[in-house]
DNA sequence: ATGAAAGCGCTAACAA
DNA sequence: TTGTTAGCGCTTTCAT
């Protein structure tokens, strides 16, 4: 473990002083070729590499972003991670990342501190609308995911109202009568989900079911599923709050017996990269996640650059939907293809 | 955004020394109520956090640790993220992440940057043992993943040898002769598998078939199947890099109108969390990947607080089978109970 | 084009 | 117990 040379060092190794040496190494202005060459290789020699604690005291800047989070294990914020640190790692950033552990009480703690060490921040969580003036104080820039309604604050999301009513729609157009929703009602957007979908069922007259997985998992979803499915109003057909649950969902509904999607069409929300590996592969609403991270990102360095016009305000992506083989037409029989049992080649 | 007060503004507004300030807010000393009280005011009063840059330029620590992985979407990455996280937040530290992308030029750039920004270092990587000096001489403390064989560099892995001959022994005890694997080649721990898988092969009699994917995804899976179910000897079980590759494989099998698990057994490694949702159940080897980030950040902790000897060296995680449904025996009839396709309620 | 000097906000001896 | 003081490694006027 070499004790890092100092600029001084450097200085002192290329007979000049040390501001001709910070001038270099930032690029700030132009040298005789002497000075230049007996820099270079001072710097060369000693190994030299300035200390960006240092230098951050004095500009201010640390570049550094800021990424708080409630659970890196959620694919959905997976892919939010991967798109900000893209847009970051392009213009020279690093991500101090925090996974609150979906941990109301240590998130404030947290951020606060988080705040700090980094030039602007970029957070998802579910505290209430109020603790936004709170954030906002804390004097970094920010980008939240999802819309504040009370404050002017930056922010990328989706639009969950339309992504419900599409996924209903969907649902109704494969002449589905028994809705129900297993939703996460601590969650931020649940209810701009269920009011989308509600939107959508009022225009048919139906009704719909509302549930409540305990947390946004596979396992709550598979301990959701017999309360749905062995209730007294048996769905034909759920819309889960996210692909996780549905992934639970639909292990746990086989588990008990039923066959889908013939028995019951399953959807979620957010297009987790291995609901397309599940059997019946997952139908769900893609919300764009990896670009979100990245619209976020972009947000928060224009900011940092004074660009606050432009990119201020709310950035919403639309959701798409994804229709794969867990959303099937009510009464259908069992799509040829869908599950493949034919043509079995034999050999060996 | 307010300017945040310094421990000067504090030092007056409570009219006692800065060195005051600073030993209150480290609670290295004990203090008269008095100056106490009015510290405590003064500090509340203009809302005061001490400028932890500014701290560490004196202390040399800033309770960062860097932690470089290859693809934070890869859900042994993500395990290992989470892991070392929980312990960094428990012992009060944050995590710079560094998320290469698999670019190896990007990497050295990245990772030397980052050593100046942090405490210690988790490192995962393809670089050849080679660079481990270089590694070294960063100067910080740092934690591998996976052993070197030259270096005496703390680090932590599992027993890929191991893993393969667990794996290789559950599918030769199920019946299998023809076994295939299809391997990622670029990654560091693709032979130590093949190695695992031989030795036990080899204890039978049994030849091994060796393929490459492209990526360690399950796109490449995807592409890789058709060579492998449709070329001149189509295996009768087959174990994949790991868990995502498994994964893409199934699929396309399905696709290509193959039954699973009756006309190929597939297993992985890493037992990925989504394995558990795919139909056929993935079959894996898990590596405690989140374990293992828990364990590389303890031990990285212990090494920063001067207890070397007993977290230097090379620790190594136990592999553990996890028996699903995507391996059967060979030429079993369909296992009741494992599709349950019975007793279906009526209701409505 | 180069250098001298004044800090950035804080901690760590050492004094008192 | 409290205060004085000298920096940490660097950037940034302002001279030269």
């Amino acid at each position: 473990m070499k004790k890092g040379a100092t600029i001084r060092d450097v200085a002192a190794a290329a007979g000049v002083s040390v501001a001709t040496v910070s001038k270099y190494m930032n690029g700030t202005q132009r040298f005789t070729p002497v000075v230049e060459a007996r820099l270079k290789e001072a710097i060369e020699q000693l190994g030299y590499r300035s200390n960006p604690l240092a230098r951050s005291m004095i500009t201010g800047k640390t570049r550094t972003i800021g990424l708080a989070i409630l659970d890196i294990r959620n694919p959905h914020f997976t892919n939010i991670v991967k798109g900000a640190n893209r847009v970051a790692l392009q213009h020279d950033y690093t991500l101090l990342l925090v996974d609150t552990e979906e941990s109301q009480e240590r998130e404030k703690t947290l951020i606060e501190s988080l705040a700090q060490r980094v030039d602007g921040m970029i957070v998802s969580s579910r505290m209430p609308d109020d603790s936004v003036q709170w954030l906002l104080d804390l004097g970094k820039p920010v980008v939240l995911f999802g819309r504040s309604l009370r404050f002017p604050i930056s922010s990328v999301g989706t639009d969950g109202n339309l992504a419900g009513y599409i996924l209903a729609n969907h649902l109704v157009k494969l002449g589905h009568r028994h809705i129900a929703y297993l939703g996460f009602g601590r969650s931020r957007w649940n209810d701009e989900r269920i009011r989308g979908i509600r939107t959508c069922l009022d225009e048919y007259g139906l009704p719909l079911d509302i549930h409540d997985a305990q947390s946004p998992s596979a396992p709550a979803g598979e301990r959701a599923c017999s309360g749905l499915m062995l209730g007294p109003k048996r769905p034909d057909a759920v819309i889960c709050y996210n692909d996780l649950i549905a992934l639970g969902f639909i292990k746990e509904a086989r588990e008990l017996g039923f066959q889908l999607p013939q028995d019951v069409s399953v959807a979620g929300f957010d297009n987790v990269p291995y609901g397309e590996y599940a059997s019946p592969a997952l139908t769900s609403v893609d919300f764009q996640s990896e670009k979100m991270g990245e619209l976020a990102m972009t947000k928060l360095l224009g900011e940092l650059r004074g660009e606050a016009d432009e990119n201020t305000g709310y950035a919403m992506l639309d959701p798409h939907l994804v229709v794969r083989e867990s959303t099937i037409k009510r009464g259908a029989p069992v799509a040829a293809g869908s599950t493949a049992a034919k043509d079995v080649r034999q050999e060996s």
